[in-house]
DNA sequence: TATCTAGGCATAGATATTCTAGGCCTTGGA
DNA sequence: TCCAAGGCCTAGAATATCTATGCCTAGATA
């Protein structure tokens, strides 16, 4: 998890919630993510094209092409109902994984 | 994620945590982090074992045959200096990686 | 016009980590 | 005597991520 890495298992989490406000297409995906995240976070293109096709797979996203504010052929995402359950789920999990780790950090 | 589910990277972390205060055998590390995490964590024999060898390999413990209160062959595992030194380093990207988490699912 | 850069989608293969499902041994109590 | 629980460990499957590519197009620039 060094510099601009990922904590495994939580990149289907960002995209699902970067998709919750309206669709977008993948490669924009990625930058918000980097951008929302301050830069902390930054998502490879070979991590992140198989995570949504993971997701298309769960019906939790739904893709159709289209064109970019750059005229470019891109394929815009958007949250399904199973994906906006999957999102809250998500973070849910998430959570309560998380206060487990801080008490053990704190702890210990 | 679910249930008793670790957070993928953290298991690392969260074992070189519990033996800072001092060495303690394998099977009481796995219940150690489940108790302190107030049983939201769950460490898995399948998985603690073989982190456990890769930190032993790294040079991030070190291991010493011994017997418990309970009377039974254990292996009292420890912190070497390399250890101390790697923990703080996984607790800074987590922290870091958390940030840019939280941000994202705050903002987008 | 030709070329280059950046935007954009995608896959293959390596790597790492975790879980499931076992196996094996010992201790102490019923 | 038998069994539950404590304790160490491994093999194999499943999952996710990264690195390294490949390919295509639009727009800027030389």
């Amino acid at each position: 998890m060094a510099k601009n890495e990922m904590i495994p298992g939580t990149l289907g989490m960002l995209i699902l919630r970067v998709l919750q406000p309206g669709p977008i297409h993948g490669y924009a995906i990625a930058q918000r993510i980097h951008q929302l995240s301050n830069e902390l976070l930054q998502v490879e293109e070979g991590s992140l094209y198989p995570a949504l096709q993971r997701m298309l797979l769960k019906g939790w996203v739904q893709a159709d092409w289209g064109v970019s504010e750059t005229n470019r052929k891109v394929r815009f995402y958007r949250l399904t109902a199973a994906g906006r359950k999957q999102l809250q789920s998500e973070i849910n999990d998430f959570d309560r994984a998380l206060q487990g780790i801080k008490a053990v950090l704190a702890k210990a």
